[in-house]
DNA sequence: ATGCAAATGCAAACCTTTTGCATTTATTTT
DNA sequence: AAAATAAATGCAAAAGGTTTGCATTTGCAT
């Protein structure tokens, strides 16, 4: 199976081509859940590509401003990033084993009509995470 | 005008009742904004009340924890606390001036269940923060 | 190939939040 | 009302995640 062409991505924002920019595009583009900044210096060691941690926080910065990413702070805790498929997106997260599943559908069309009219804002955007528990952790938490 | 009983409210929470504890719960309750703990910090200090900022930090934990505050993680940057008025509430944030309004409606009912039935999960809550430029700020904005 | 601007590594700083411990305070017990 | 006890506070230090300054290396244009 051959690799998607990153470097391609990059110099059509004007960005360097860089192993490891390709190789974080790489990562999260194939990762099913949105990863930490440490979960991908440990997959870029694993991948025999070490970066160091702050070049890893500056590149995930770039790509991000690029919007090659978006940046998630569902936790409050670390900020969790994920490859950009350029579709709206809502996560729900599990409580117990905090997995992540995407969402596609959003149910914040006419409301955010409604909102802008109502408040006299603009609307630009909104941010919505739903929260539960999954199959598997109901099945293991009610003995 | 008086100030609320919010020793009671603490009492009734089996929590001990100390100045700084009810000073907490008077600022957030007569506050527009959600606020963070430096600013509660300095809002103490203001009202010739001075705690140590751990302290506060200490202060809001137990109040959230027994559902007097609601934290919020709007930013991703620092948590901002406010009054629980025990009803469900999402804000509306200016992301030219970061003041945040309060909205009452939410249009999640029917999405919830939709989701719980396609995914298996049992959803517990979602948080839903909407962005855009209030209307003096889209008036300063567009010379 | 050469030069320059940008990316990286490293260490240190930063900012918010948490923690350990001694002291003070609120509440319970006598 | 005083003494005992358990919890709250202050202080300083640590923790955790992220950012920054600077020297070195790399990508890219010349």
């Amino acid at each position: 199976m051959k690799d998607r062409d990153f470097d391609n991505d990059l110099a059509q924002k004007g960005l360097r081509r860089t192993r490891h920019r390709a190789a974080v595009l790489s990562i999260l583009e194939q990762s099913q859940q949105p990863l930490s900044a440490e979960e991908i210096f440990m997959e870029l060691k694993a991948r025999e590509m070490p970066a160091n941690l702050s070049t890893v926080y500056r590149i995930l910065d770039v790509l991000t401003s690029n919007n090659m990413l978006q940046k998630l702070n569902i936790t409050g805790g670390k900020s969790l990033y994920e490859y950009n498929r350029m579709v709206h997106r809502h996560h729900l997260l599990c409580l117990g084993c905090k997995k992540i599943l995407a969402i596609g559908s959003c149910p914040l069309g006419d409301f955010e009509k409604d909102l802008a009219k109502k408040t006299d804002f603009s609307i630009e955007g909104h941010k919505l995470d739903i929260y539960g528990y999954c199959p598997e952790c109901r099945k293991n938490d009610s003995p």
